[in-house]
DNA sequence: TGCCTATATTGACGTGCGTCAAATCAGCTG
DNA sequence: CAGCTGATTTGACGCACGTCAATATAGGCA
């Protein structure tokens, strides 16, 4: 019970501390300083073969893939590789290298945040 | 009772019609064309300008503004015109020109598609 | 009719981005 | 160690995009 991992109370790795990021888009209008900042996020899934491969990630048991198992979208490895750059800076994904291969995984609390923004207020209220 | 817009049941201009978007990213792995069709909403949230201009549309009373009222954004007003355009070419806002002005409004349908898609499975299940 | 304001369109310019081939780095295995 | 596979980085190319000034369109008003 030493070297397994029993306890992922906290996780060293994953950053999982972005989560004050913005409020509803419907609350107030955004800063500049928000807007720049969310965008960034938004864009990293405004491409197709990004939304693919972050798709095939989310999906995958766990929420975690291995590239070998995410490459077939079509262009070229290294453009994949490429992509799941980008996700990982804008906060969207992780990644972690396991002997031969690097898995990449969903950040959920980023994920959430994005969702939120995208909540709008109720018709009736 | 001829003229006036009581009975806003269903609205000609506004195509309402897009619900059937997308499953949420973490269901399945998208196919390229569903990505090649989500990936252009992302994108059009992808701009600074974009999503400060779409945050002030949402903000605002009844999720619709006069574009005279958020043509503050730091650029000119063309550029302010070509942004609004995008944002409506994606499906998230509509426009209505009453009298002089023109009013954009957000599409509440599209919108809340876009956040489902972000909806994650919960830890336990 | 003519003028003024509000918004959209056009055309041009520079930058950013997606893509690939080639080279490099990382880890396993013989 | 050599050699292999998996993954990232580098460099280059072309296209898409954000931006603006200039122009055009639309609607009110004198």
């Amino acid at each position: 019970m030493s070297n397994t991992k029993v306890l992922p109370l906290l996780e060293p790795e994953a950053p999982a501390a972005e989560a004050p990021c913005c409020p509803p888009l419907a609350e107030r209008p955004f800063t500049a300083e928000e807007a720049e900042r969310t965008a960034k996020m938004f864009k990293a899934l405004g491409d197709p073969v990004r939304l693919r491969l972050f798709s095939l990630v989310a999906s995958h048991e766990g929420g975690e893939a291995c590239v070998c198992d995410i490459s077939d979208v079509g262009v070229s490895q290294p453009t994949v590789s490429h992509h799941l750059k980008k996700l990982r800076e804008a906060g969207l994904l992780t990644s972690e290298r396991r002997g031969t291969w690097v898995y990449y995984k969903v950040a959920p609390s980023v994920v959430a945040a994005m969702g939120q923004m995208l909540a709008l207020p109720r018709e009736g209220a």
